[in-house]
DNA sequence: CGGCTTTGACCGGCGC
DNA sequence: GCGCCGGTCAAAGCCG
């Protein structure tokens, strides 16, 4: 979950969207996205908050192959470390007997990030929100990936996505990215 | 002109 | 079998 008011949010990924649909028990629209890099099927499910609009619910589903196509401030060198960091865990979570086909991930990849100490753009970042917490859904995605390996075979660069750009405060007069519409 | 969004149609799964 | 629902396709249009 994010707050922002902002529809478009950067995490570092071109994403094509393919479609849109509207979703019951909620006024708004719920948008669907896939990764553009070619042998890249992570695809994305953003959908906003029926209670509060200000929240954006983004799902991801699968991993990326390749690290981020884009780097808009060239600050998102230090997301390499994030994403090992996450990886791990990541790896130790679908190691757990407790983890059906998929996987659902709570994290926090902020702090992480902050860890580092090197961070500059996303520095501004609040890691304490606890609204910096992820849904992941790793399933299989593409043709080439086996049904279900385990993910720690996986050369997964790609949980960058748990890094969103956006800041996550309460904040009316923010602009995260600029103001699109 | 190329890449992306938009948007209605289409499709498969599921419940009745 | 039928209709609903969630997800995807693909043509057309938009925009830098």
């Amino acid at each position: 979950m994010t707050k922002t008011d902002n529809d478009h949010l950067d995490d570092g990924f071109r994403w094509r969207k393919y479609g849109q649909k509207a979703v019951k028990n909620s006024p708004y629209p719920r948008s669907y996205y896939r990764c553009t890099s070619v042998g890249c099927g992570v695809k994305k499910r953003v959908e906003r908050s029926s209670e509060d609009p200000t929240i954006v619910v983004t799902t991801y589903e699968g991993q990326h192959i390749h690290p981020s196509p884009v780097t808009p401030r060239g600050s998102f060198g230090i997301m390499a470390a994030a994403s090992a960091a996450v990886d791990d865990r990541l790896a130790h979570y679908s190691a757990s007997p407790f983890v059906p086909q998929y996987l659902q991930l709570y994290s926090s990849p902020t702090a992480s990030v902050n860890n580092t100490g090197s961070t500059n753009a996303i520095a501004s970042f609040n890691p304490t929100d606890s609204f910096s917490s992820f849904v992941h859904q790793g399933r299989r995605v593409s043709p080439f990936s086996s049904p279900s390996p385990p993910a720690s075979l996986l050369p997964d660069h790609g949980l960058l996505q748990d890094i969103v750009p956006s800041q996550m405060r309460n904040e009316p007069n923010e602009r995260v990215i600029k103001d699109y519409d």
